[in-house]
RNA sequence: GGUGGGUUGGCCGAGAGGCGAGGCAACGGACUGCAAAUCCGUGUACACGGGUUCAAAUCCCGUACCCACCUCCA
């Protein structure tokens, strides 16, 4: 069976066809650096680090550019309103977010080109679409420079609308607009704005549109046609149909698939900052741990609405443990061992999509349906606990966990997870372990000697400290 | 007005004509000094009303409710 997407442009899931055989070339939208990173934001980065993930696993040659948006009106009203200077904004929330995104163990894409890094690229573009009649400074002086809507024939292709059928922008400023549906490409500098804000261009010094960046961007790193062009299922109008229009209207083919990841809600609405920082990346790991955060996500479909609770979360990070603990009772060896094939640029990944189980595979060339993909993974670590439970040997079933968690960025020994804290939370590891074994040696004294109130009295000592005891064959362990 | 999506058991969450995905919780059993962990077992779920079919959560028609996008948005 071969990989098979749903493409939003056909409204289907379709088999996989690269453009260039064993090679994957994506485009996806970052954000806006603009404010802190809340956990809706890094689903769409966790849905297709997976996709990315998986089309390495399966033999591709993958290349993943993610931009970001360092430049764009939200930006230039926020760092006014904080009194600093737009791209000290832009610097720092980019900065949250690449620490975010590391803290869930999604890998660093390929490159992270930003808008205002191709603004050369970007004005090319324009001249191209102003000389095929596609564009057209605005009459006004502004400066502007628009996309004409009228001039491209399938405009609305993306998402199946009719220019008619559109409404038009309720606050649109007319300006120098033939049509109220065209997009602004160039925005000419106002004297409101931050003059560091603005790059020369022919029209005039300015700033770039929101849509041309990415169509600019990737065609810079992926080329005039590329396989897939991912985002939230927001970006779809007008983000994507924009960036559709004017890369087509300027000759170039863009993407053969497009995917997009559905929201997070709270309380049935989208995530917003008016609903305060609780959801903000590092405050829900004060709950759950990063990869307890990756597996909640994983767990749902990524073209599913998922209703965020706290509840749900913590059910995810208790499912999660239940697989973790069968790894941690298969004896060592095999959690520290680096079985799951290949550090990265190893030509060798492919390998490992050997050891899945054929069921986990088919579930992720069925439009990466984590979901069946999860529900192997524990029917696997049943089979392993089984064979544990019978004294059998559940290493080969362990390396089969190991390597599926491992396409879902959930291994729990991927060196991903391990975070800045290292060097003094194992410190504090050991001195613990000191401690808690000569509680241990006490309580073991005590059931010698049959005397089990001493006996329990130590283990529920331990366990007011939040640690809990298991007794197993090989003698207790503990676990926080 | 246009376009698209949804409603599944106590909860989360898949599936898309026939065999109850999986997890969490609960209950019973095994194991244990007692626990914990683990294993085994326990559920007559598919918004509502019709229809098609040997067979419908799944297809068709209708109804209700919810959500997203329509030029700031993951």
């Amino acid at each position: 069976m071969n990989l098979r997407l749903h493409d939003t442009a056909t409204r289907e899931v379709r088999d996989f066809v690269p453009l260039e055989e064993g090679k994957a070339g994506i485009y996806v939208c970052g954000l806006t650096v603009q404010s802190e990173p809340h956990i809706g934001h890094v689903r769409s980065a966790v849905n297709f680090d997976v996709l990315r993930r998986w089309l390495t696993a399966s033999g591709y040659d993958v290349h993943f550019i993610r931009n970001v948006t360092d430049i764009d009106d939200k930006i230039l009203t926020k760092s006014a309103e904080q009194g600093r200077p737009w791209y000290n904004l832009a610097y720092a929330m980019h900065a949250e977010l690449t620490r975010a995104l590391a803290s869930i163990n999604v890998l660093p894409p390929t490159y992270e080109p930003a808008a205002t890094g191709t603004v050369p690229e970007m004005i090319e573009l324009i001249e191209t679409l102003v000389e095929r009649g596609h564009a057209y400074a605005a009459e006004d002086g502004s400066g502007d420079v628009y996309f004409d809507v009228r001039s491209w024939p399938s405009y609305g292709e993306l998402t199946r609308q009719g220019i008619d059928d559109m409404e038009p922008a309720g606050d649109a400023d007319p300006r120098g607009k033939r049509d109220p549906r065209d997009f602004a490409l160039w925005k000419g500098w106002k004297s409101s704005e931050p003059e560091s804000a603005a790059w020369p261009a022919p029209w005039g010094r300015g700033r770039p549109g929101w849509h041309i960046e990415c169509s600019a961007m990737a065609s810079k790193y992926l080329g005039p046609a590329f396989d897939i062009h991912g985002g939230g299922v927001d970006l779809r109008f007008p983000h994507h149909e924009n960036e559709l229009a004017q890369s087509r209207a300027a000759g170039k083919p863009f993407a053969s698939y497009w995917l997009h990841n559905a929201w997070i809600t709270t309380a049935g609405e989208k995530m917003s900052k008016s609903l305060g920082n609780s959801l903000l990346v590092p405050s829900v790991l004060e709950r759950v741990r990063g990869i307890e955060l990756r597996f909640y996500m994983v767990s749902a479909h990524y073209r599913s609405h998922v209703e965020f609770s706290f509840e749900a979360l913590d059910e995810a990070a208790t499912s999660f443990q239940r697989i973790e603990s069968f790894l941690e009772r298969v004896p060592a060896g095999v959690v520290g061992d680096d079985l799951v094939g290949g550090s990265a640029g190893s030509p060798s990944t492919s390998s490992h999509t050997a050891q899945l189980p054929e069921s986990f595979v088919a579930a992720m060339d069925d439009d990466l349906g984590t979901p069946a993909a999860v529900a192997v993974i524990h029917d696997t670590v049943r089979e392993g606990n089984r064979l544990l439970a019978d004294g059998g040997d559940a290493t080969g079933v362990a390396a089969q966990v190991r390597a599926m968690l491992g396409v879902l960025g959930l291994d729990p020994a991927d060196a991903g997870w391990t975070d800045g804290s290292g060097a003094e939370a194992e410190q504090l590891r050991s001195a613990v372990d000191v401690l808690i074994t000569a509680l241990l040696e006490d309580r073991a004294q005590a059931r010698a000697d049959k005397d089990w109130g001493r006996a329990d009295a130590i283990r529920d000592r331990i366990k007011a400290a939040g640690i809990e005891i298991e007794d197993t064959p090989s003698g207790p362990k503990w676990s926080i």
